[in-house]
DNA sequence: GCTTGATTTGAACAGGTGTTCAGTTACGCT
DNA sequence: AGCGTAACTGAACACCTGTTCAAATCAAGC
């Protein structure tokens, strides 16, 4: 037997990266074996590798999507002009997009040392990116004198390690609406910059 | 050849520990072998089970030797009266405490998953009485209305995520004095709750 | 100096690892 | 209907995995 029915790339294809990813999520990268992940698609091992030239590329390229979707959408959305507002959409923002993707989120924070220095680095830039976006709103604020922030660049990782921190926990259908988290946290990052 | 030149249990014992504490952090309990580890100690991978029955008994007693550390450090420091005093302090114990151990404090977030159920459920008890020391000094604190806190249970994970995110960035001989950090931090911690 | 017991070796076990590739099969196109 | 090729299999490669255990060796107590 080799080809099996109904085959075709552009379904396996992306079966596979959503397989590699629940995977990682659950038991880690080095945990995983290419055999686990082909038995979950439904297809022998030596067939992921029309799909990736290695283990290595698909954690990058998982993390890679992960950190692009992050910055295309947060450019995607219209931000208010007044640093105030700006933060509270940030805020609301961050906690919504990492709750809609916990798996993605999970492995972007904890295999980051499974990649390859080279890769490491690319990942690394696009966070740096993010978290310049929130630096810069703290910075404008305190530059017009609404928030009181001693050093920018702590209060940024700050909250984005608290907002973070949310997905550690949240479970929908839980005792709190997500909305009514946004809001309690945006309750706290305000309070805490001004 | 047998037993080496100036063996001994007392020495062995926690250099195994160590080795351990030192790899699982770096690379991670899955990506370690036990053979990895024997070499760090200098000694057979058999030798190793004089120490640990296993693998996973490795990685719990690390943890839950870190746990306890954390809860034992917690109660042996005298306590101020009032909640802001309490919460000034909780801050500073905690960035001091989690800045003193990083590779231990990073395996306790990275790891739990590799636990069996039952020693995670061991782990998780113990963070939680953790957590309950910091959600007491909320409680009370909004009891006498000296915080304004809509929800103790999500402030204090919100604290505590952001406070141990410290660990992610802080290296000491930086910009910033751990102390310096601390005020910084609990500038933030103390707005975000009046 | 000898014995006893703790400590470690080295080999073995049964199975798993990422990756490659010749051969086979089913799909898409003409 | 038949062909070309994309998709997949199954076996193989060389090596690593956690764990066990008889045998060898060293340290300590008498």
């Amino acid at each position: 037997m080799a080809r099996t029915a109904g085959s075709h790339s552009g379904i396996t294809g992306p079966r596979v990266r959503e397989a590699a990813l629940r995977l990682f999520a659950q038991h880690g990268f080095a945990a995983v074996s290419m055999r686990q992940i082909a038995k979950e698609v439904g297809v022998q091992a030596g067939a992921l590798y029309n799909y990736t030239p290695d283990k290595q590329s698909l954690l990058f390229d998982l993390l890679k999507g992960h950190m692009d979707d992050l910055l295309t959408a947060r450019q995607a959305v219209s931000w208010p002009p007044d640093p105030e507002a700006q933060l509270e959409h940030f805020t609301r923002f961050h906690i919504a997009f990492h709750l809609e993707r916990p798996e993605a989120v999970f492995i972007s924070y904890m295999e980051l040392r499974n990649l390859t220095p080279d890769n490491f680095a690319v990942i690394e830039d696009l966070r740096r990116r993010y978290e310049s976006a929130l630096e810069a709103i703290l910075q404008t604020g305190r530059d017009t004198g609404v928030f009181q922030v001693p050093d920018t660049k702590i209060t940024t990782l700050a909250i984005i390690a608290m907002l973070t921190g949310v997905n550690t926990w949240y479970r929908s259908g839980g005792r709190l609406s997500q909305h009514e988290v946004e809001t309690i946290y945006w309750d706290m990052v305000r309070k805490a910059v001004t």
